[in-house]
DNA sequence: CTAGCGACTTTGGTATACCAAAACTAGACC
DNA sequence: GGTCTAGTTTTGGTATACCAAAGTCGCTAG
């Protein structure tokens, strides 16, 4: 469950995982992505076809994927994607505001061992080259991948467990409303891990709470822009 | 997912639920019980056979209560029940730290609003009965009870959703590990609930904080005690 | 007596087939 | 013309059957 790789589109299709995993896989792609846009439904033997598998793996990548929060089962009628409502988004960013500052908390206090951050680096790195070239593909891929890196320096398994659909979450909100202020937001991450790498886990607890709370209004406004009615 | 009512032994073979639904309830109540031991192999046939159902609800079963922590699955090994160690405690009491804390803080700016706070306070009263009475075998299903309903209150459905795996966790390990000062226990739940009655976001999260951090130390205790080596 | 190899058995993974309930549609009656 | 009802179809839920891989046990050779 911790494993499952990254779930960029480029790692999507590779033949190791079982066929369950992959199928998992490729429609949570396809979800974030809005191939499958928020209210439609998801029939599982439509589905099963168009992945080419049989109903068992897609029932079980339909189940894990309602326990991440993408779709929603009603008792006898089935999947659909799950209409993210602006009261969804207020409760996400409520616990992000919890779980993401513990992360950082965690991070910065491991960091201050001295234990190796040469991948938090890299991917801070990645994620700045990507907002400067302005790459509104890579940029919430990165990003998403920054903060899971600082979920896993904490070194709490179930931390991560638990933060992982919410940063699923997010970068759907993301794909779905657009980035807010990349710039901004890169020059937030910058200094979130500067005060990780620094030891210092009031500074990054404190960070990260503003980084988090920052993010939380404009999302509102930008899915406000996009829903049906109001 | 937020449904499946509450998981007590008396609640667990209603025929109005699926069979999958069913089977998963029964199964997690006979590994929180210890019928099924951690280590142990649960082979899907021979639940099938246990449970009067399917290998298919049974698959789907073992795969929600890997979600919720109870099992563990190895790539082509299948399910056994998890091995708790001293690092699953320790991670499940950092992140109950930070989460009922908001829970606390939310249901208190919930109750300050003046909404109905009946059922806290009944539930409050069934555990304090349970514990004056010293009944062994409800007091963990009414402390369990009574988390949920503050995390309920709260009015976050994600945050219930989130609480949820780890409150039944929580209630395994009181079952394994035997409670820790039920009646301290109960006084400590006294002061939140009346902190949460009287709207006081503040103290109610620094009570809960102070309820979870004193029960850390016990846990880890009671569980080492019946580790097998150290 | 031990170590290596091979056949068998167990077990999870997947596909196909069947069933019952719910939703939709068309028709008839008021 | 509207509404209620009965039949049909779609769809999720479940059971059975099949397959491939890994673990196990026993046999044989050194």
């Amino acid at each position: 469950m911790i494993a499952d790789e990254t779930w960029a589109p480029n790692a999507a299709d590779n033949g190791l995982s079982s066929s369950a995993d992959s199928a998992k896989s490729r429609l949570r792609q396809l979800i974030i992505a809005g191939e499958y846009a928020p209210g439609v439904r998801l029939r599982e033997r439509e589905l099963s076809e168009a992945l080419n598998v049989s109903r068992v793996p897609v029932r079980e990548a339909l189940q894990q994927l309602e326990a991440e929060g993408f779709v929603v089962t009603s008792p006898r009628r089935g999947a659909t994607v799950k209409q993210i409502t602006l009261k969804d988004v207020n409760e996400l960013f409520d616990l992000r505001l919890s779980l993401e500052v513990l992360a950082a908390r965690l991070a910065a206090q491991v960091a201050a061992g001295g234990r190796a951050t040469g991948r938090l680096q890299q991917l801070m790195d990645e994620a700045a080259e990507a907002t400067a070239r302005h790459d509104h593909e890579q940029i919430p891929l990165s990003n998403t991948a920054l903060h899971t890196e600082i979920v896993a320096m904490g070194g709490n398994s179930l931390l991560e467990s638990s933060m992982k659909p919410l940063l699923g979450r997010m970068q759907w909100l993301f794909t779905l409303t657009g980035e807010r202020d990349p710039q901004g937001q890169c020059e937030e991450h910058l200094g979130l891990c500067k005060a990780i790498y620094d030891g210092k886990p009031d500074l990054a607890g404190a960070l990260a709470y503003a980084h988090v709370e920052l993010g939380r209004e404009p999302s509102l406004q930008g899915l406000a822009g996009i829903l049906p009615a109001s």
